[in-house]
DNA sequence: TTGTAAGCGTTATCAA
DNA sequence: TTGATAACGCTTACAA
């Protein structure tokens, strides 16, 4: 590989004056300098990159850790943070944990777990000397990820920071379950059921709560009877539906689509018909709801705009200095509901 | 952060004893070696990775250049990449060359188009000094990625390399078409229509060789007539239905299972239905096969195989110099037909 | 406008 | 068994 002392043998001039063309630091005769440059192109000279990295402070490089990218949420969000990144002349360098891989549904909260694989991750990053780094979960919880005295620019993604130190972006599940709500009872449904994810999770009591306000605002009231817990899967999604039918609801709103094709197996098993026998909502806008008979109408995760938010800011925090003002930095992205056929006016 | 110098006037020694305790390259008395490995682990000491990258030649890091991240054949391959390469002690470093947000369809076929983001991205692992390049195609051709006289070993993975110097890893297309025609003749089927892909495409081609193959077999005449030529989408698969139909077929082999889905569309609308009116079968085993109505029979995608196959190769070129045998180095790995209610015996 | 030289943190070579 | 020192390729302060 070209080195800059070889390109200042072929030019004639010292290997400061290359430098210098290649920083445009100095001043330097036009003449110089365009030599320098031709011969800097004939020969494909790329600087090297450790020998760049250990002189300056900076690397120009943003490290992101997946908490795993073969969650459908990972690819989409990090596809975004590099095409911004890149964008704006930072290159990224992406650490995937893979922790779906290594211990399967079992380490949302396993502090340990985690720990025993971001550590490493985190330290891989600084001795890389990457100049912010984000965090890309794979589902909302709050992590703790950051010690409070982390020294370089960091930002939790998809997920709530434990610290207030760090921003977090993250989807606006209130506002989502309680734009859906106000979409069903618009739609003239008053008996509204829902089959939940599990019921400590994040996403499941901000839903939830949102669809509260909504009855709140319409004076419907809230009856838990027809609020069923599931796990996100889609047999239970077949398995709560049965219940939720029986008490006589019109609608239903799960809260994945995963769940609602749950719902569509039991309903095609007992010849109805989503959308004209009852009403189905679902979330997350998974390939799927487009692929459900009738189309399952769902709200969709903005991917793309967390992606592009949480890198703003972190060029932001990197190029003018921003700093997160504590605990008042969480960015939430709306969702934005896609109607389909599942849902019947009534 | 702190460094081996610093370590080193802790320990009154030598900053080359701490380098040899480190490495373990020299024989260093067992009292010292404890001793700086105390203070290592105190200060939580992580070797400077330019320094070590620029003295060495091994950065024991294993490039990976995806043409496209969101492609879905991409995450689940790369994922079993990593995981090898982990598990082998490398590291890997992911460029994700975003074709697709780029330029849409327009880029497959496009030299230029790829030629100018990929140079860039294999410059920029070179100068990270990467001691192997993997290429993840996100669909099958060949591609003309890597020079002849590229002195880092490279595998194309999931496309056939232009260039016979350098392993590919691809899915066996071939078998692919032969195994489910096969399947579907046992099935009773001998009036087969075919809903193919794009008719230059690789994928296309071999899979329609070997139904071929398989019909020549039973001595079943290969009619042109049943094979409909589609663009891979949906809409394609609901166009290209009614004509086959309309043929007399008992079966419709999809080449993959998005145009399944729109033939699925078409059999909706006509209200008929797979596995019932007539046999459907689909390729590529996406998560929508699993929640269409009759859930459809279909060929799967090895992507796990072909990631693990493929970090094998390069990490056994690395270790043990293993070398490329001109021309000989195409790992074909098969498909496996995923047995569901789209296909009825006749 | 250009050149010289120090220094970044590590490893390798050689000498002690 | 240990230590001094050169070298990796680059940037930059200072000298010319």
């Amino acid at each position: 590989m070209i080195t800059q002392k070889e390109i200042a043998e072929m030019c004639g001039v010292s290997i400061s004056t290359i430098s210098n063309v290649l920083n445009g630091k100095r001043k330097v005769s036009e003449a110089t300098r365009q030599r320098v440059l031709e011969v800097v192109r004939k020969t494909g000279y790329q600087p090297n990159y450790f020998a760049q990295g250990m002189r300056k402070q900076k690397t120009n490089i943003i490290g992101i850790i997946a908490e795993d990218l073969i969650q459908f949420s990972s690819p989409p969000i990090i596809e975004r943070i590099m095409a911004y990144c890149e964008d704006m002349h930072y290159r990224t360098i992406l650490i995937n944990m893979r922790m779906y891989d290594k211990w399967r549904d079992t380490w949302y909260d396993d502090e340990g777990k985690l720990q025993s694989v971001l550590q490493p991750a985190i330290r891989e990053l600084l001795s890389i000397k990457v100049d912010g780094i984000m965090y890309v979960a794979g589902h909302a919880r709050n992590v703790d990820c950051f010690p409070d005295d982390f020294d370089v620019p960091a930002i939790m993604v998809y997920a709530y920071s434990e610290s207030p130190k760090f921003a977090s972006v993250v989807i606006d599940d209130e506002k989502g379950g309680y734009d859906m709500t106000r979409y069903l009872i618009t739609k003239g449904h008053r008996k509204i059921g829902v089959i939940a994810g599990t019921a400590d999770n994040l996403h499941t009591q901000k839903r939830i709560l949102g669809m509260q306000k909504a009855l709140y605002e319409e004076q419907i009231p809230y009856n838990p009877d027809w609020i069923r817990y599931g796990d996100w899967k889609r047999p239970s999604g077949y398995r709560e539906a049965e219940g939720l039918i029986r008490e006589g609801v019109t609608a239903i709103f799960c809260l994945n689509d995963d769940m609602a094709a749950g719902v569509y197996d039991y309903l095609y098993e007992h010849d109805m018909k989503a959308g004209v026998d009852i009403s189905i909502a679902g979330y997350d806008n998974m390939e799927i709801s487009e692929y459900l008979k009738p189309a399952l109408t769902t709200n969709e995760i903005p991917f793309s705009e967390i992606g592009i938010k949480s890198a703003e800011i972190m060029i932001k925090t990197l190029t003018e200095g921003y700093e997160v003002k504590p605990g008042s930095e969480i960015i939430k992205v709306p969702c934005r509901i896609i109607e389909r056929d599942s849902v019947k006016q009534i």
